[in-house]
DNA sequence: ACACAACCTGACCAACCGGTCAAGAAAATT
DNA sequence: AATTTTCTTGACCGGTTGGTCAGGTTGTGT
């Protein structure tokens, strides 16, 4: 039967620990910070015994790094949805819609990674550098084409960026903000579709890419 | 000499070394997060003994819900730019401009305030449901008056301001990323005017109020 | 000059934290 | 079935933290 995919049982249940334990501190970052998360609280959310953690994850900081990283990943996937657009209107919308999910569906990693960074980006400095440096000029290349093209106004590509992040993670780092303006009940669908339609409305109208 | 304005030297030195202790405090909160601050470390800043600081302010938690609302009243002041506007581009503009300048002459607060809103507003959850919730609710009726007299396309006031709020605040909170992201340099005079001047022109095109 | 109140601070403490470890349980390998 | 490897966990530890306090100093009103 289970012939072909074979987890062994204990690979199995490493997976299913350390899936356990990432969910749980990720959580516990993002309300706590990673000065006031506790092993203890991220043990007992998890479900298993604080020393268990530590076999896992054998400091506080490498566990923290983990979870910063797949969040990174993620964040950084959405961007497939900028490539081989033919104009600004499908490319940057597409994004927003993307980046717009992410906070929808993860909200905890959003705000483990803007912590990070509101921190001086202590563990992932060589990220910023890196990865998300070449990933921006990447981008900026691609606006910078299409504002050459005459499909949008000549606005800072940089500038763009910075404004599509921070208004799409705001619904995710903000979210208890948002919440609390929206009578302290969690967006519905309709206010997700809203505010998605707005962003795109207003940014795509904004660079004439509509 | 000093005649009027007489401050005895005991308010004299009470008011300096409670600027002091709340200078530091926003420092540290702002590095390190609530958790991650310790008092030792704000009176280090401070240039003060730790069991001073307790003097001043009984509890951490005192002194940080301090800082807190000192933020808050800056944050909220920025509004007067809104009021009396004539039309959109005058009140928008002129906010904008008000709230770059918040982030860039108080980052440390803008963070401290961000953490705070981000950690679920553990200690100033009451300043969100009224004080926050009637300005907005008060700048909404402003913005949905000028839809009406046709001044700016139909759009949804508080999405907006979510953006006006995302768009600057993140030159304060992601001022680490912004830097990086500017071969590590702080943003000069002109790289602050061509943010200003980029954010104006997407957001006040974006709602046809240009 | 005196007395009172406000202010300052080194030394101290109980509570808590990240991390360790030894001893055992469970699974894989032979 | 025996042996080895991986995993699990309660108990423990040194270091740090927020907060206290007693005793001293400084400023103020009389």
């Amino acid at each position: 039967m289970t012939q072909d995919a074979r987890p062994s049982k204990r690979e199995e249940t490493r997976r299913e620990n350390e899936r356990l334990i990432l969910s749980a501190a990720e959580t516990v970052f993002a309300e706590a910070g990673f000065g006031g998360a506790t092993m203890q609280l991220i043990a007992d959310v998890a479900g298993l015994p604080k020393a268990n953690l530590h076999y896992y994850f054998t400091t506080k900081e490498e566990l923290y790094r983990r979870v910063v990283q797949d969040i990174f990943e993620i964040w950084l996937h959405a961007a497939d949805s900028f490539d081989n657009a033919p104009d600004p209107a499908t490319g940057i919308g597409a994004y927003i819609d993307a980046k717009m999910e992410i906070s929808r569906r993860h909200p905890n990693g959003s705000k483990v990674w803007a912590s990070e960074v509101m921190h001086g980006a202590p563990v992932i400095q060589d990220y910023l550098e890196n990865t998300l440096r070449d990933w921006t000029n990447g981008r900026i290349h691609v606006i910078q084409n299409w504002i050459d093209a005459g499909k949008m106004a000549p606005i800072s590509p940089r500038h763009l960026l910075y404004m599509l992040w921070a208004t799409t993670q705001h619904y995710a780092d903000f979210g208890h903000q948002v919440e609390t303006l929206n009578a302290g009940k969690p967006l519905s669908d309709a206010d997700w579709q809203l505010a998605k339609d707005n962003i795109k409305s207003i940014i795509l109208r904004g660079i004439g890419a509509s």
